[in-house]
DNA sequence: ATAAAATGCAACAATAATGTTGCATATACA
DNA sequence: TGTATATGCAACATTATTGTTGCATTTTAT
């Protein structure tokens, strides 16, 4: 919404809508932002909004292409989740570590 | 709120006071709802309230002890988060590999 | 038995978040 | 040059989120 200050990226995916988005731009890669919209149940203005919030907190880049607006995952953005969630590592149940395990691909 | 349902991990980590109490229970340890809300500029019923979406999305546990109800992290809970984010690291920069390996402790 | 401490409940108020619709504007194309 | 396509903008309507305050209830400790 802002376009401006960069936003929370917790506050960004949040939303099962734009984590939806974020899967899918990962999926099928790079779109515009009708073909995206066409994906989902409601309106182009509000995909547009959502992809609004996604770009303020950095976790989606968008550039114009003649009359389109290319969006593109730009995953960086997440490693600050990822961050914060390996502090809470310490603290799984012990039964967990072996998924843990996996999860960082070791 | 709801108390019954599970609710959304990433919409309860989503706010910044709710990511700053479970910061301080992993911190301190499992402390009463009145020990928690005074480290916090907001109001008791406040921090009640976050402690209770927080207790719904299953990353804080409560149980009474007394006239004391005792909030304990529970981080099992933040594995979702964990394997949500994991997948995006495919997309992270070759440059950030490293940093990631850091976060996964290898 | 009483008073203090720890909560729970409920009513409100102010915002933020989501979605919609209608209309204007910029590009691409026949 | 027209027309269809891709967006942008703005006004609204609904809900959800956050916080507050006042008062009732449950325990603990004198």
């Amino acid at each position: 919404m802002n376009t401006t200050k960069q936003a929370d990226v917790f506050q960004a995916i949040a939303s099962p809508l734009r984590r939806d988005i974020l899967h899918k731009l990962a999926l099928s890669g790079d779109q515009s932002i009708t073909t995206i919209s066409e994906d989902f149940a409601v309106s182009r203005q509000a995909v547009t909004r959502h992809l609004s919030v996604l770009a303020d907190a950095g976790v989606v880049q968008i550039h114009k292409q003649g009359r389109e607006q290319i969006c593109a995952l730009h995953a960086d953005a997440l490693v600050q989740v990822a961050e914060w969630v390996s502090f809470y590592r310490q603290f799984w149940d012990r039964k967990l570590d072996a998924i843990g395990d996996v999860l960082d691909g070791e």
